[in-house]
DNA sequence: CCAAAATTGGACCTGCAAGTCCAAAGTCCG
DNA sequence: CGGACTTTGGACTTGCAGGTCCAATTTTGG
C-alpha cells in the first residue's frame, strides 16, 4: 500500500522522522512544532503531510518507532550476549554510560504521556519495546542457570521483570533528579543478589 | 503577600485544585482543558485567574503539589513504620493496592514531561516527591538493621534507592503495559533480598 | 522522450484554547 | 449600615499551530 515511494521519497521521510527525533529528543515532544521540524529538516508543509497524511500524530507514531529500536540498538551487542559476568557488567557499563550521555533527554517518556493515552498505537511500541526488552534479559538470566552461574530455583522472568522495572525506574529518576546514582544502584545490587544467588 | 483570600476565597481555590486534579488524573495533563477545569468545578474563567494569574502553569504546578503530597500520604502510616518484616509486607500491599486501583491514571507521569522540563518548579516537586519518599524507605533500612532483620553491611542508601527505582520503574511498566507484575516483582524480589541479607 | 505519478514549496484557512477585561454581586469589618 | 475589599460571570481578543490546497517541478518506467 506504501509502495508509492522512490528513492529520494524515501530518504526524505528517514530526514524528517530522524530530524523529528532530535528536535523531541532536545526539546521535549510537546515543545515541538511541526515548523520546528520543517526548519530542521529543511522540508515543506506539502512534505510533511505528503508522507504522514495523518498528521502530527501518525509522524510522532514513526518517531517513536524509530527511538525504541535505537534503545535497543544501543545495548548491542552486550544484551544480547549476556552469557558470562563480565558480559553482564559490560552491558552494565553502557547503560550508565548511554544514560548518562542522554542525561535529561529522553526520547519515549513524552511519549507515554503525550500520545500513550489516545494513541493506543503509541501503548503498543512502548509496550513492545519493554516486552523485547525484558525477553533479552531473561534470555540472559537463563543462559546464566545454564552455566551454574545462576541458582536454577531463580525464577528467570520474575527477575528479568524486577530487573527492568528498576532500570526504567533508574532512567525515570535520572530525568527528574539528574543524578545517575539509582540507575547504578539497581543495577550493581540486582546484578550482586543473582550472582550471589548461586553461592548457596 | 496572598493574605487576600476569605473564607469562601480559598474553599474555591482548593475546589479548583482538587478538580483539576482528579481531572488531569482522569484523562491526563494536556487533554485537559481550562474549560473543563471550569465545567467540572463549577467555576468561571474569571475566577480561575483570579486565584492563578500566571494562568495555567501555576494552577499545574498547584496540583503536582497537591498529588506529590498525596502519593505519600496514600502510602501512610504504612511508610513512616516499617519496622517489622510484616509492617514491610503492608506497605508492599498496599503500594499494590494503590496502583492497581489507579491502573493507569498517573497523576505525575505527564508533568514530568509537560511542565517538568520547561518550569523548574515542577521538576522541584517532583524530585522534592522522590527525595521524601526515599528517605522514609532509608529510615525503614535502618530501622531494621538495628534490630538485626537487615544485615549491617547492607549500604542503606544505596538500597534504598535501588528500591525507590525499582518501584518508580514498577508504575511506569504499570502504566504502558496494564499489568502490575513488574511493581510486584521488584517489591518481593527487592525485600526477599534484603530479608535474605540477614541470613548469612 | 513522454506521460503518469511522485515530490516539493509555500500561501492560505481555521479552530481552538489561553488570556484579558470589566461590571455586577457578595463579603468583611469598623 | 456603608465603604472597601474580594469574588464571580462571561463576552471578547489574540496568537498560533495544525491542517488544506494546488500549482510547479522532478523522477520514473515503458
Amino acid at each position: 500500500m506504501t509502495r508509492a515511494l522512490t528513492r529520494k521519497g524515501e530518504a526524505t521521510r528517514a530526514r524528517i522522522v530522524a530530524g523529528a527525533a532530535a528536535e523531541i529528543r532536545e526539546r521535549g515532544v510537546d515543545e515541538v512544532r511541526l515548523e520546528d521540524v520543517m526548519a530542521h529538516t529543511g522540508t515543506s508543509k506539502g512534505q510533511l503531510f505528503h508522507y504522514f497524511p495523518a498528521g502530527k500524530e501518525e509522524l510522532l507514531l514513526a518517531v517513536a518507532e524509530h527511538e525504541a529500536d535505537q534503545v535497543l540498538l544501543d545495548q548491542e551487542p552486550m544484551l544480547s550476549n549476556l552469557t558470562s559476568w563480565p558480559a553482564w557488567v559490560a552491558w552494565r557499563d553502557r547503560l550508565i554510560e548511554r544514560y548518562l550521555a542522554q542525561g535529561v533527554k529522553c526520547p519515549l517518556n513524552g511519549l507515554l504521556g503525550q500520545t500513550g493515552r489516545r494513541a493506543p498505537a503509541a501503548q503498543a511500541i512502548v509496550t513492545g519495546l519493554m516486552w523485547r526488552w525484558q525477553a533479552a534479559i531473561t534470555e540472559g538470566i537463563r543462559h546464566m542457570q545454564s552455566t551454574g552461574d545462576i541458582a536454577a530455583r531463580v525464577d528467570a522472568d520474575r527477575a528479568a521483570a524486577a530487573l527492568l522495572a528498576g532500570i526504567q525506574g533508574g532512567v525515570l529518576l535520572l530525568l527528574s533528579t539528574g543524578k545517575i546514582d539509582h540507575l547504578e544502584a539497581v543495577l550493581d545490587l540486582t546484578i550482586d543478589s543473582l550472582r550471589e544467588s548461586a553461592r548457596t
